[in-house]
DNA sequence: GGGGCAATGTCGCCACTGGTAACTCCCTCA
DNA sequence: TGAGGGAGTTACCAGTGGCGACATTGCCCC
């Protein structure tokens, strides 16, 4: 009997198979629920298979967590008008894409699993967004709606706040209904600071 | 054979010890070095012991978490000085104790293990370190040194900027190095916005 | 006093996980 | 045509969290 084909990731497809079943099963089961048996299961391969394509679990977690950030960055992006409102623009996406990403969005930030300083991927994949925060602040500079600090220094202050309240959103300190709320009246507070005047 | 008491925690200080060598092991072997088998051994104790006092694994990591943050609310009480520079030091405290425990810190607020949900713990000792931020915001409100926002907004504000610093600089985004640096940095691009003026 | 009794621990066991080693299959290419 | 290697598979291992049945101990109360 002609059996079906054995080997349906040939081209090298299986990991990527695998990096989105990861990602469904963090999404479905929240992070602890992510196996990299699990992964292969869904899959449909043997769990030993992944072993072909990422070193650890933890090389198979930084690829998922890569792949987020590469979801965050496409939302940021998405944001447009004037430099000070895309620069809120991204913050508010970034919030939004917390709020409705909350276990992948842990897993990003939760640190344990995937070292920075082992997998550069998921680091390379947050400085790209990091990157975006700097474009707009440095045109919102540039526009004369911001004052002229540090552009570093006036990135980090962004990404620590926008980070941090998500952080105490999905910890279940603040309350998620108030999200975007929260994320306009912590902007404004920065911007205080940071407006030209 | 005259046995050795086979009960030395008979007074229920097993859980104060398990907790204790749990903290320990994270100390030790950063937060995926924490096992609940490992905990019971270094009490000297079997494994199946430590569900006399935890019902779960999460129960027990909870309350290592929940005894981090009493620690980091010590840490930020002890600091002094006017209301503002109160708290400055309560800021320089915070980032502080993060660099000096990172595992601890991680373990803290990774978020995964010990859903806040679940365990109110650690949530409440968490919330006593935001409490003195509050007071400290209130007072320096009241001294003046600071305009009247919303106290709980500019709590939040802080908080947020804080646990994000510490994050960028645990996950290696930012050096450590520069850690006392960039608390000053970004407190100081806050209080610009708050300042009364 | 002595007898229950609950608290505290131990042992044996289970399912599951990450990881390794040895093997099979099948495609490619000299 | 046949050697070689990439991609998966099976079998196995140690370690982990968790459960249930049992032992021991100290305490409380008749």
């Amino acid at each position: 009997m002609a059996t079906l084909p054995r080997r349906p990731h040939d081209r090298g497809d299986l990991r990527a198979s695998l990096v989105t079943a990861a990602r469904a099963l963090v999404v479905a089961e929240d992070t602890e629920g992510l196996t990299l048996r699990k992964a292969a299961a869904a899959a449909g391969v043997s769990h030993t298979a992944a072993y072909r394509h990422f070193a650890d679990e933890a090389a198979l977690v930084a690829a998922v967590v890569a792949r987020g950030f590469d979801e965050l960055h496409a939302a940021a992006e998405a944001a447009s008008g004037g430099p000070l409102d895309r620069l809120h623009g991204i913050g508010r996406a970034y919030v939004e894409f917390a709020v409705a990403n909350p276990s992948l969005y842990r897993l990003m930030f939760g640190g344990e699993v995937p070292r920075r300083d082992v997998h550069a991927e998921p680091a390379a994949a947050e400085q790209r967004v990091h990157g975006l925060m700097s474009s707009a602040i440095v045109d919102a500079q540039a526009s004369g709606e911001l004052a002229g600090h540090d552009v570093a220094d006036v990135t980090v202050l962004m990404a620590c706040v926008l980070h941090g309240l998500c952080s105490l959103l999905l910890s279940g300190q603040l309350p998620v209904a108030r999200s975007a709320d929260l994320a306009d009246t912590v902007m404004a507070l920065v911007d205080a600071g940071l407006a030209a005047r």
